[in-house]
DNA sequence: TTGTAGGCGTTATCAA
DNA sequence: TTGATAACGCCTACAA
């Protein structure tokens, strides 16, 4: 690998002035300029990272903890995030933490305090008080997304907005029989997602004056699977729903599978709305309240860079949630 | 951040004897390594990765490369790659090298030449003969998983194998009507997998003496909407198949709902198989052959560390093709 | 078994 | 605008 003497004796100037020139930072003269690019151009030079960083203190590289990556939202934010952040040349190591509590302390240990990256996003990890400050130590900046984080910030969409735009597209429809398919609101919901959205969509009934009746609500892990089998139970019901509402696109899909077995025609019979935005509800001709998580963590890392970078300013209101839209589709009709 | 410094002085040893005792190598008493230990654990300190990748030329960090990441295949290689480099102390940085073509060479010209990693696993990326020149002048490591690229070493399983597998089950179960939905062979398939398993579906149906009737074979992109045209087109056909063949799970996942659709029982008026080993194959009842890219990334991982790692050698055979199974369900039937 | 010291490749400070 | 040079934090001969 071609190092900055190699390129400095080409260039037939000192190191110093490679340095300045390839990085951008401090004065050098358009003629250096050019022989030092050349020179690097012929080389292949680029510097090394880790040279850089135990120079500079910047690793140039920011760190994605996240605690699985095989599903659908987690996918799409690192997506979103990644662009932005490869945009400012930036890397991203990923922290996948896992289910196993030896793998994830030790990524918490010693994988993330390597020094590694200058900055973090944390994808629905509900972290603990102690891992918290733990990142807190390391003095980099953290940003929570999905999941609000006591003492760090967090960006989101309003969980509570959410369920309310889907129902009361639903209540404009005139629908009065609802049915709800949430999560499970047990340990694993950390952030009281499952919880928020059922408590919402109950409040919502209650607003509009319609008695919650029992057998309405069924709730899944937010797999197809376990919105299929929701949706089952809810459509057999003595006195099934109307139309339903999932707290995820893809309960929906498992929801729109389920009635089409059933032979109950949407949205002539049953409306259905989803939650997400997933690249699938298009297919199923689902209407959803779109999420766009790509877009969540694109605003998660322009925010970090937004702290890293030397002169930067556009500065972004962190408590407002970020927007979320309906997308009609033809899952939903007139009761 | 604790450095080096710091916990020699904590230890009341010398830096030296601090880096022997927290790395494992080179002589170090019981009494000091304790002590060090001690020190290391109240001051939290964890060996800064860029200082000592300075020093000792690598970085224990992989980098992945791959076009997507919200695509199943992908995210399973990655998962599975990830699990065996994290046994091993290994960080992962993933390099998505995105659809544009900008964004492409940036990647492999800047990025990557960083130094930041020690040797790469490539997913299903179609490198260009320079690129890889590129990547070999880096003087690392590189392993493809899924498509075999000129110049370098490739796990991946055997197309020919998996189409010939899943053609053998219907076979077996007396299928003579058997209709295919590859993948479109056309510039985006750089690694031959569309047109390897539609040459091997034909050449099998050849063996068996079933002459292929037009009309048989229909393209999409391995997702589950293209699935679900192309099973339409099959289906809505004048002599429509007994059994589909589907280039992926979710093609067939898609060629299931069009069948139901179209009122067509599963497995009684048509058996499906698809190729994948998908987590909701399971969900819907999909025959399918499983090519476990989980364990395709784990190899990857494996390989590469074997490389890397000073004392090892679990030498694994790189020119054998990870095995694919059958994994029966009720979408197939005998007919 | 331990400590001293040089070197890894950059950046940044300071003089010139 | 340029070039020496001292960090940056760690590892590893080498000597003790």
């Amino acid at each position: 690998m071609a190092s900055i003497g190699d390129v400095a004796r080409a260039a037939g100037v000192s190191n110093a002035t490679v340095s300045r020139a390839m990085s951008g930072r401090g004065a050098v003269s358009d003629d250096a300029r050019e022989k030092v690019r050349a020179a690097a151009r012929a080389l292949g030079y680029v510097a090394s990272a880790s040279a850089a960083s135990l120079s500079t203190g910047r690793s140039v590289n920011i760190g994605i903890l996240t605690p699985v990556i095989n599903r659908w939202f987690f996918t799409e934010v690192i997506r979103g995030a990644q662009e932005e952040l490869a945009h400012h040349g930036y890397d991203v190591t990923l922290y996948t933490l896992g289910t196993e509590m030896s793998q994830r302390t030790r990524m918490m240990d010693d994988f993330i305090r390597r020094g590694r990256v200058d900055a973090f996003i944390a994808i629905e990890v509900p972290l603990t008080p102690d891992e918290v400050r733990g990142l807190h130590a390391l003095n980099k900046p953290v940003i929570g997304v999905g999941g609000a984080i006591s003492g760090v910030r967090t960006i989101s969409i309003d969980d509570t907005e959410v369920v309310r735009i889907g129902m009361q597209h639903l209540l404009d429809l005139g629908h009065t029989s609802i049915g709800f398919i949430g999560g499970k609101d047990d340990d694993v919901d950390a952030f009281n997602v499952a919880s928020t959205r059922r408590k919402t969509y109950e409040s919502t009934l209650r607003q509009a004056g319609i008695p919650l009746l029992p057998g309405m609500m069924e709730f899944g892990d937010f797999t197809i699977p376990s919105g299929h089998v929701a949706a089952k139970k809810l459509l057999t019901s003595p006195n099934p729903p109307r139309a339903i509402i999932a707290a995820s696109d893809e309960m929906a899909f498992g929801a729109i599978m389920a009635a089409r077995e059933l032979g109950v025609s949407i949205p002539n019979e049953l409306s259905i709305v989803g939650i997400d935005g997933h690249d699938l509800a298009e297919f199923f001709s689902l209407t959803t309240v779109d999420q766009n998580p790509v877009q969540q963590g694109r605003t998660a890392a322009t925010i970090l860079l937004d702290e890293i970078l030397p002169h930067r300013s556009e500065t972004i209101d962190i408590n407002t949630a970020l927007p979320v839209t309906l997308v009609q589709r033809s899952s939903t009709a007139r009761r």
